[in-house]
DNA sequence: CTGTTAGCGCTTTCAC
DNA sequence: GTGAAAGCGCTAACAG
């Protein structure tokens, strides 16, 4: 039913290699034949089958993003402009789940290299925290490169921010407002960000000579649900010989929701009676009264610029390849200077 | 490199075409033959060329779901399972993204039929509204599922949401607390669901024989931005020689959030002195404070269950073509009594 | 500048 | 039960 090739050189009266040449815009073809070409293939409404180039190229054109369910969210906003490149250089960009160490998304992994054949990969946390992967990937020689990784030593590609001067920018912020007791809540260990958020934080702190209170760091999972418990554990006094925190700085936008939740709860009005602070500047965070004071982490252009680093790694290019985003602090409502 | 038919072949001393059958799990070869065969296929690890399969085959394997940008945040949820359908099927799930109307979007689309050859789409709405999508699709005979279209009488299949009977109940849900002057936020025409919406919550109104005030609808594009502006215009007294409403039925989750916002800015609690009521159930509706009361949309089943009846389609099997699945009004503490 | 020839790796007749 | 041969639609040498 659709036309092949063959039809448009019958048509065109010369051969499929001159048509060849013209649909892949080679040279040495006249402008007449060229023209003759282009006539027939509209005539025709001739379009190359993508299998069979793929077929002889010995080539998928095609990308696979690995992604762990939890990050669909944060993604969805930059997914639009990913498929966009991806169209622009004639690549499939697929999204595949990756649970880490889980057999299923394993096998599924080999599977994509193997008999899908996927040109190259990107990882986001904390798919990469999965050895796994990049072991995989670097035995079958299919390029990677990784958003935020959990290892940024192993030389592989990445993009990444940068949370370590994020996390302080943000402590420095609540620091400055007077607040002196400002607890963090923390995130799973299998993401990078975690741990340098957790450090920049005690940073800022120390370098205000504050001593470190390991009671005034929870666990958190960065989630609502982790957010809200935390929370609920540090306001309530009878748990503590100690006074409550001022502020609450928590590692994740998500989590800082659940702070604010619990505070609301609580009746503690916020910023007046206890600030909070989130990380990653969700678009829901300027949309949730009275605004969440965060700190502005680039994940749309993380994952941009991972993609578009694959396609030059993809064309041989050497550019760059270990990219460091700034943070910015983004003060909104939810934090103030402390009650007394 | 990668081995191919013949090396297994060779391996396993038969013919290619019983290769083949092991492969494909077809009959006539005795369980020896199959074994030997296997252990060939083991030894040299050897894997199919999905896209010599797909030349031969002339089918892609591919689905396509096209998407308005603004629709992959409630999508991201179901993402997950979408593609989790698509690998089992073995079909390569791409999503589009889709401006209707746009000539760089019909272009692409035209693409997608035309070179990309993909075995059917799913619309999601707004993408729907654009004939352009279902006209194409009709013209080359590829199927089309789509989700909560503008057009129910095109006899094309779809999977849709209840609206007029979501709205209704919320809109009881807010007569029942004792609500007289209720508000709402409507959404943009090129959505079947705006319309429907408003058309529950008329029929809700002059059930109880409250009549309809035009005054009390306002655009909100279903957008926070939207449900900001239309709160602020509707709670300003100065503007109407009339009461302000003691309610607002949002027509979405992002809508009653930017109403929330607005009420919160202007010092009105809720939902003691305003009750606002969303509709979509958003993941993030039960996280902020204090609980949206909203319709539970099954936006995640909707979109799963597109593809489900996609893959039947494609299998050749007549299912159920057209499904509406039931709405049902989740109470949380954003809505109460009127004030006096 | 143009065409001929040979595959890419698989499935599919149709004999045996 | 098994295999030989043909060909999917394209690109890539290599001649002319």
């Amino acid at each position: 039913m659709s036309s092949t090739i063959k039809d448009v050189a019958r048509l065109a009266g010369c051969s499929i290699k001159t048509v060849s040449r013209v649909i892949n815009n080679e040279p040495h073809v006249t402008p007449q034949t060229r023209a003759r070409v282009q006539a027939a293939i509209r005539t025709l409404g001739y379009a190359p089958n993508i299998a069979a180039r793929r077929l002889v190229q010995r080539k998928a054109s095609s990308l696979c993003i690995l992604m762990y369910p939890g990050f669909f969210q944060p993604a969805s906003a930059v997914l639009s402009r990913i498929l966009d490149l991806g169209y622009e250089e004639n690549y499939d960009i697929l999204i595949q789940p990756y649970y880490p160490t889980f057999p299923v998304s394993r096998n599924r992994l080999v599977n994509a290299i193997y008999e899908r054949r996927f040109d190259g990969f990107v990882t986001t946390p904390p798919c990469d925290a999965d050895g796994f992967v990049a072991d995989l990937l670097a035995t079958y020689k299919v390029p990677l490169v990784q958003v935020d990784p959990l290892d940024r030593s192993s030389g592989l590609p990445y993009v990444a921010g940068d949370d370590f001067q994020g996390a302080q920018a943000a402590t420095a912020h609540l620091l400055e407002l007077g607040h002196c007791r400002i607890a963090f809540l923390m995130g799973p260990r299998n993401l990078r960000s975690s741990g340098d958020r957790l450090n920049g934080y005690r940073a800022a702190l120390e370098a205000r000579g504050i001593p470190y209170d390991p009671e005034l760091v929870q666990p958190s999972e960065f989630t609502f649900d982790g957010g809200l418990t935390a929370a609920r554990l540090l306001l309530a006094p009878s748990l503590h010989d100690l006074q409550p925190p001022t502020a609450i700085f928590a590692g994740s936008d998500e989590a800082a929701y659940g702070a604010l939740y619990t505070s609301q709860e609580l009746g503690l009005s916020v910023p007046s009676q206890l600030s909070i602070c989130g990380y990653g500047d969700l678009p829901f965070s300027a949309h949730i009264w009275p605004g969440l004071t965060t700190v502005h982490q680039p994940d749309e252009e993380m994952l941009e610029q991972a993609v578009r680093l694959l396609f030059e790694l993809l064309k041989g290019a050497v550019p760059a390849t270990q990219v460091v985003l700034p943070a910015r602090l983004v003060a909104r409502g939810s934090t103030g200077a402390p009650a007394e």
